[in-house]
DNA sequence: CACAGCAACTAGAACGTTCTAGGATGCCAG
DNA sequence: CTGGCATCCTAGAACGTTCTAGTTGCTGTG
């Protein structure tokens, strides 16, 4: 029905409030320069017309966009929770975010080249599977923050969680219920999976359980958990420390259904603190991202970068909290 | 680094390769009317210098977007599989999507208002609280297709999978098994709860199960099924449909926490198919939506929309499918 | 009364494209 | 040699803003 209908521009609500383009922007904009009863009068006169302002034409114009790109995957429930902290991280900075989503069928560097043609300033991409290589060519068309993965390359910002002392503090939690034989399901190729394994096998030399060590092939999947629980029941340790939630969850699973009991005869330790975690037949004790400062900071970077402030490091590592929940308690035979 | 370095434009490329900037506008377009020895030349220098379109010039020069507005809420997990169809679906129409999130602090509203501002020619909606009035202020300015919603108004199209449909598949099925005290769990206020509770009301009364109806108040979360478990303890049916599967899965701690065994004291049936009720410890019978239909079938309203082409009715149902896992079997007692 | 200073406004260029209208050039038929 | 017609290319005006550099008109001061 209103397929003829030319959109209102700057130019109708001039004419119709008797004023100039110029003028009209003016008010529009909020900027000083026009009087008080103009004002009003070209505000209504915009809404009764239902003006709306175009942001192509105006960012055209300016030069800038204020604009900041988000990669996330619409897979990955944690990346919707970091959408969150972006909001309001980007908009208490003056900046909008433009999603770009990668789904089983639309790769990172289509995600990525959209957001490129958008003219944003900055792009924000959440892990992924680019090469550091890759990373460091779109670094240098534009300021580049890498979230909860790392990059070798200098020129790319990255802002993740503290991988190892998340396990540290896994291990700290399950040693200080009296636990020695601790072991851990690996993440496999997954980025943080390296940092999480060596973090586990640290703070294990650290509480002089050195001899304990024990990592098992896993992954990020539900069934990776499984796969790791079948294999640990051969001879079963009093704990756990598993890469993510999901891959806890399977393992948990698995080790009921074998007639274990959680945690009287095993305790588990999940990673992420995803909602999965929070859901009541499970209620996971696992290591929760501190999601709101990811967010922070990762805006604070790309802001730095857009505004060619002589910013600091190029990596921020947030700390990790443990949140114990009912999958940890005491081992069975004390010590 | 790049601070001062002005980007690339259609200017830049023409200077360099020694033609016009229509001419380069016409190789980067792909138009006809250029040479194709120009052609080669014009495309080598552009990649050269490493020029992208600028998106937000050429829609301004050419009128449309060809962008097609997506709100969509983080927390919904449904909602991002709908995003992965939609963007196979846009892309096969020839529009691009842009999407704007609803998060616990930015509302639908706020989302929207980035729609607009973006110019994209049609919004489609998920679900959200919006009312029908509203829903059609802002279709009075463009098209508005809204999902997994009904809307009373005439100018707004709505997809949607049927959810009294869905509810006969549950009972169909538990009736099948030899089922005839069906409880139903109810979704509240959320969208569809009141088709999918009227559908289950039909569906037994269809086979004379009309004494039996039972409708146990409830709601969208987790803790909403878990309150009604503890209701339906005092007297227990032989099977329970729940308005969706997170709730479902509350309802299946609680009654297991119990001693009920599912599906041998109590089957239970879902609805939505989300990730969680394929995890395999939960492994719950469900009622799927089909995505891939749904998201086709709405941006095809969109575009007949947008390219005013006279469609048919205003209201696309879908119908789902049930998918038996392992939550319901036979009732305990034959009959 | 002249003029500085200020507030309120305006004209017109610019942003990077696309698009319309046309200008060269070359080729072929008459 | 002329006219007609492709083919390839170009000039320049749009698109809807913002921004710079004014212009106007009023007030106050010496």
């Amino acid at each position: 029905m209103r397929a003829g209908e030319r959109r209102i521009t700057l130019a109708d609500v001039a004419a119709e409030a008797g004023v100039s383009v110029a003028c009209v922007s003016i008010v529009m904009r909020g900027a000083p320069g026009a009087g008080e009863a103009t004002r009003e009068r070209v505000l209504k006169v915009a809404t009764e017309l239902g003006y709306q302002p175009d942001s192509r034409a105006r960012l055209l114009r300016s030069g800038r966009s204020r604009l900041l790109g988000v990669v996330f995957d619409v897979r990955h429930p944690f990346h919707h929770d970091l959408l969150t902290g972006l909001y309001d991280a980007a908009g208490a900075a003056g900046y909008q975010l433009t999603l770009s989503a990668v789904t089983p069928r639309r790769g990172e560097r289509t995600a990525v080249g959209d957001l490129l043609q958008d003219r944003c300033e900055a792009i924000v991409l959440f892990g992924g599977t680019m090469r550091s290589a890759e990373l460091a060519s779109i670094a240098s068309r534009l300021p580049v923050v890498a979230m909860m993965r790392s990059a070798r390359r200098r020129d790319v910002d990255v802002v993740h969680n503290d991988d190892a002392l998340g396990s540290h503090q896994a291990v700290d939690h399950l040693v200080s219920l009296g636990h020695r034989r601790i072991a851990h399901v690996d993440g496999g190729t997954v980025h943080g999976s390296a940092e999480r394994r060596a973090g586990y096998q640290e703070a294990m030399r650290r509480h002089g359980l050195g001899e304990h060590i024990r990592v098992v092939p896993g992954g990020a999947g539900e069934e990776d958990g499984a796969r790791a629980a079948e294999r640990l029941l051969a001879d079963p340790p009093t704990a756990v420390t598993v890469f993510n939630d999901l891959s806890a969850t399977g393992l948990l699973d698995v080790l009921r259904h074998h007639g274990l009991r959680v945690p009287g005869d095993i305790s588990v330790v999940g990673y992420d603190d995803t909602s999965l975690s929070r859901l009541a037949h499970i209620d996971l004790t696992t290591i929760g991202q501190d999601i709101d400062a990811l967010a922070a900071r990762a805006i604070e970077r790309a802001v730095e970068r857009i505004e060619g402030a002589p910013s600091g490091p190029r990596a921020v590592v947030i700390p990790p909290r443990l949140v114990v929940r009912s999958t940890t308690g005491a081992p069975p035979t004390a010590g």
